[in-house]
DNA sequence: CGTTGAACCTGTTTGC
DNA sequence: TGCAAACAGGTTCAAC
């Protein structure tokens, strides 16, 4: 579910929730998602929210020092949430009955609870001391709302892999995930199985316009609920009524009217324009084009 | 490097 | 009707 935009939106209103808060204890369910859950029990309880920050799709809440560490020198720490496919993230107060797959429940001092909810659990939850957070999110790749064009095409350049394939590349770009792929790909009218390096600079640019376009009009919109997705304060997105490919299999193009179609590219559900979004000319065998000198 | 398929887990939709 | 297969916003790993 949860793609940079929706994890912005989750973001900005943990934000306005949490800063400053303190978390009073902790009780978790199942812990199978979580990296050090005897850790999270232990240090966190007492620890307040200094700072609310996304990183890619990871939703980070720094934490201040623990107050009179050793020596007076705590260590600041940071609690790291993926939220997965299918994960939610918002305080609620105690009376409100859990809803099914809750599986951590954080009491803050104002009286309410910051919630975790994971039906399927592919999310991941971990406290990481803040000298280490540097090397946890070694290897991932830009912010496409950071990232200048100029960068973008450097890094496209001399990348074999379909395009499709490298957008939903953490290492390449941080942030992207199938559904805005496909939006920026339908923008920027290019074919998701497209080799990267053989785009021309036209198309670069239109693709780098094309995420930053799609990107931002989602978090306008607080981003796409398909199924699960809220926000912070429960309410769904409505970017998803301004999807123009995905999960439009069979119907009408925006642009041209043209069927569009799903395939499969780098093992996703891909949903292109057949017409704007020409297939690229398939290679031979042994037609392999490397240096030939 | 790059691709494919499987795995992780639960729930919903689709097809016969 | 009923059951099995397919599919779902993500990531990681092995094998080729």
């Amino acid at each position: 579910m949860p793609e940079l935009p929706e994890v912005e939106t989750v973001v900005r209103g943990l934000r306005s929730q949490l800063t400053g808060r303190c978390i009073v204890s902790v009780r978790l369910g199942k812990t199978d998602f979580i990296d050090d859950p005897a850790a999270i029990e232990r240090d966190l309880p007492g620890r307040r929210i200094a700072e609310v920050a996304r990183y890619g799709k990871f939703v980070l809440l720094h934490l201040e020092p623990p107050a009179g560490g050793p020596d007076g020198v705590g260590r600041g720490a940071c609690l790291v949430v993926h939220l997965g496919m299918t994960g939610q993230l918002a305080p609620r107060v105690p009376e409100q009955p859990a809803t099914p797959h809750t599986h951590a429940f954080f009491a803050l001092d104002d009286g309410r609870e910051l919630r975790y909810t994971d039906i399927r659990r592919f999310g991941r939850l971990a406290l990481i001391p803040q000298p280490e957070l540097r090397a946890f999110f070694a290897g991932l790749g830009a912010d496409p709302l950071e990232i200048t064009e100029e960068e973008f095409r450097t890094r496209l350049a001399g990348r074999r892999a379909m395009i499709k394939a490298l957008l939903l590349d953490q290492h390449f770009l941080r942030g992207l995930g199938n559904i805005y792929c496909d939006e920026s790909l339908w923008r920027a009218r290019i074919h998701p199985a497209r080799q990267a390096a053989r785009l021309s600079s036209e198309q670069a640019r239109r693709l780098y316009r094309g995420i930053r376009g799609v990107l931002t009009a989602a978090i306008r919109l607080r981003g796409s609920s398909i199924s699960d997705f809220v926000d912070a304060e429960g309410r769904p997105g409505e970017y998803q009524l301004r999807h123009r490919a995905y999960g439009r299999e069979k119907k009408p193009c925006f642009r041209c009217g043209v069927k569009i179609r799903r395939v499969i590219v780098a093992g996703r559900s891909s949903y292109f324009c057949p017409q704007c979004q020409s297939a690229p000319r398939k290679r031979r065998r042994g037609q392999s084009r490397r240096k030939r000198q």
